[in-house]
DNA sequence: TCTGGGGTCCTAGGACCC
DNA sequence: TCTGGGGTCCTAGGACCC
C-alpha cells in the first residue's frame, strides 16, 4: 500500500531512448549477413562489450570473458569494437531525434533523454505517440531499434525504457507510477548502486515504492542530496532537467592499460605509462582541450594501486611537455622489486588550450615548436595509425634501446601531491574491490 | 575464474583566513 | 595564549554510471 504520489502541476513529458544492443545492432545493420545471428563485439578486449539479442538468447551476457562465450555459444560471431562507426551512428541517431525536439540530452553513446513537454498539440499525439514516431524514424533510417520510456521525470522514463526490450515502448502517467514502483527493485533505480541498496534494505526497504513511501526527510537524512532528488524524481517530480547542450564539457581524460605478462622492469613499465600519456594527449588534442594537471597510477600484481598527481605549469596537451612531469611522478611511485600489471594516466582540469602564455622559465620558441611537432604527429597517426610515431622511450616496447631520454625536459615548478595515496577520477579498477 | 576501460559527482574534514 | 564563530577552498575518498 503506497502513499499517494504527488505530481507537479506542470505535465511533463520526458522520454528516455535507449538503443538495443547498440554496438551489435550497428554491426548487423551494416553487415546484413549478420542479421539473425548471434553477434558480439569486444574482441579487442577479451570480454563482451555488446551482445546481439540472438546472442543474449543463447546466454551470452555483457562483460563475460570470450572463452566463456565460446563455450556457451560456439557459433557466435565475435567482432572487434569499431568505435568510429558506432559514434557515427550515434550522431545520426541524435540528429534524427533533434528533428522532433531541440531538447535532446546525449547521455551516452547509445542513450539520451528528450523533453517532449508542450509538443502534443503540434504532433496531434500524446507523448507516447511522439516517442513511437521517433522510434520508427530511427528504425527506418538507421536499421537499428531503440527502446523508449515516457514519464514525468528522467528517473521514471529510464525505468520505463528498461521495461520492454528490444524495440519496446512504455509510458507511465502519474496515476500509475505507484504500480511501476511497486515492481521496481531498488537496484534498478538509476543512482542506487550496491552500497545504497544495502543501506536501504537495512531499513526494511525493498522496492522503489517502499522508498518513496517514506517521508522525504528520511531519504534526505539517509542518502543526502542524491537521495532527496531521487525520492522526488520517483514520485514524478522533475528534478533533473533535460539539458539543451549538445555535449557536456569533458572534465578528464584517462587511459589505462593492463599488460600481460606483468613486469618489474622499470623501463618497460615507464614505456607503458608513456604510451598511455600519448593516447590521452592525442585524445585531448582531438577534442581541442588542454590539461592543467596529470595523474599517474601504477597497479601492482596484487590489488595495490599507487597514484600521484601534479599540476602543470600551464594548460597543455603536448606529450613532450607533460612527459617530464609524468616521469617525476613515476620515479616517486615506482618501487623496484614490485611487479606491475597496469598503468593509468589521467589528464584533468581540462580547459581550452591557452595559447602563448609562458612561464618565466621556459622558452616560448620551444613550446611553439612542440605544438607543431605534435600536430605533425597527429597527422601521421591519422595516416599510418596511432602510435606510428612515438616518443623514444616507448621504443622499450619494441625491444629497442630506450635512448634519447634527454628529449623530455623536467618542469621546474613541479609539485607532487598525494604520493602513495589512492586518488581520483576515473580509474576504479585500480582500487581494491570491496569484499561482499 | 575472478573481467576492462572511460567517465561524473558528492561529501567530510583539514587548512587557511577573517 | 586561550576561546569562539564563520566562511571558503582543497583534498582524499566514495559511490555510481555506461
Amino acid at each position: 500500500m503506497g502513499a499517494p504520489i504527488m505530481i507537479s502541476s506542470w505535465p511533463r513529458g520526458i522520454a528516455h531512448i535507449d538503443a538495443d544492443a547498440f554496438f551489435a545492432s550497428v554491426e548487423q545493420a551494416i553487415h546484413p549477413e549478420l542479421r539473425g545471428r548471434p553477434v558480439i563485439t569486444g574482441a579487442e578486449r577479451g570480454i563482451v562489450a555488446a551482445a546481439s539479442y540472438e546472442a543474449k538468447a543463447r546466454g551470452v551476457k555483457r562483460g563475460v570473458p570470450l572463452w566463456q562465450v565460446r563455450r556457451v555459444c560456439p557459433d557466435c560471431v565475435v567482432l572487434p569494437s569499431d568505435y568510429e562507426t558506432y559514434s557515427l551512428f550515434s550522431r545520426r541517431m541524435f540528429s534524427i531525434m533533434r528533428r522532433f525536439t531541440p531538447t535532446v540530452e546525449e547521455y551516452s553513446i547509445d542513450e539520451c533523454f528528450l523533453d517532449l513537454t508542450g509538443l502534443r498539440r503540434m504532433y496531434r499525439s500524446d507523448y507516447k505517440g511522439i516517442a513511437a514516431r521517433v522510434q520508427e524514424a530511427i528504425r527506418k533510417e538507421l536499421g537499428i531499434t531503440v527502446s523508449a520510456g515516457v514519464s514525468l521525470s528522467k528517473s521514471l522514463a529510464k525505468l520505463c525504457s528498461k521495461l520492454r526490450k528490444p524495440a519496446g515502448l512504455t509510458s507511465v502517467s502519474g496515476r500509475y507510477i505507484h504500480l511501476l514502483l511497486a515492481r521496481t527493485e531498488l537496484a534498478q533505480v538509476w543512482g542506487f548502486g550496491p552500497s545504497t541498496v544495502a543501506l536501504l534494505e537495512k531499513h526494511g526497504i525493498r522496492t522503489a515504492l517502499d522508498f518513496v513511501s517514506r517521508p522525504e526527510a528520511f531519504a534526505s537524512k539517509l542518502l543526502g542530496k542524491v537521495g532527496r532528488e531521487l525520492w522526488a524524481e520517483l514520485r514524478g517530480e522533475c528534478v533533473y532537467g533535460v539539458s539543451q547542450d549538445a555535449v557536456a564539457r569533458q572534465v578528464s581524460i584517462s587511459k589505462t592499460k593492463t599488460f600481460t605478462p606483468p613486469s618489474a622492469d622499470r623501463a618497460h613499465v615507464w614505456a607503458r605509462a608513456l604510451r598511455n600519456l600519448e593516447s590521452a594527449c592525442i585524445k585531448a588534442r582531438r577534442h581541442g582541450l588542454a590539461a592543467r594537471g596529470v595523474a599517474l597510477f601504477l597497479r601492482t600484481q596484487g590489488f595495490d594501486g599507487a597514484g600521484a598527481e601534479a599540476k602543470l605549469a600551464r594548460p597543455t596537451a603536448s606529450t613532450n611537455e607533460i612527459a617530464g612531469v609524468l616521469r617525476s611522478l613515476f620515479e616517486g611511485l615506482f618501487r623496484p622489486g614490485s611487479t606491475y600489471r597496469a598503468t593509468g594516466v589521467v589528464l584533468f582540469d581540462l580547459t581550452d588550450p591557452a595559447p602563448a602564455q609562458f612561464t618565466l622559465f621556459e622558452d616560448p620558441r620551444r613550446a611553439i615548436e612542440s605544438e607543431r611537432v605534435f600536430k605533425a604527429v597527429d597527422e601521421a597517426a591519422a595516416r599510418f595509425g596511432k602510435h606510428s610515431v612515438f616518443l623514444a622511450d616507448c621504443a622499450a616496447l619494441r625491444g629497442q634501446h630506450a635512448g634519447a631520454r634527454g628529449a623530455v625536459s623536467q618542469r621546474k615548478t613541479l609539485k607532487i601531491k598525494g604520493e602513495r595515496g589512492r586518488r581520483r577520477v576515473g580509474i576504479p579498477f585500480l582500487y581494491p574491490r570491496q569484499r561482499p
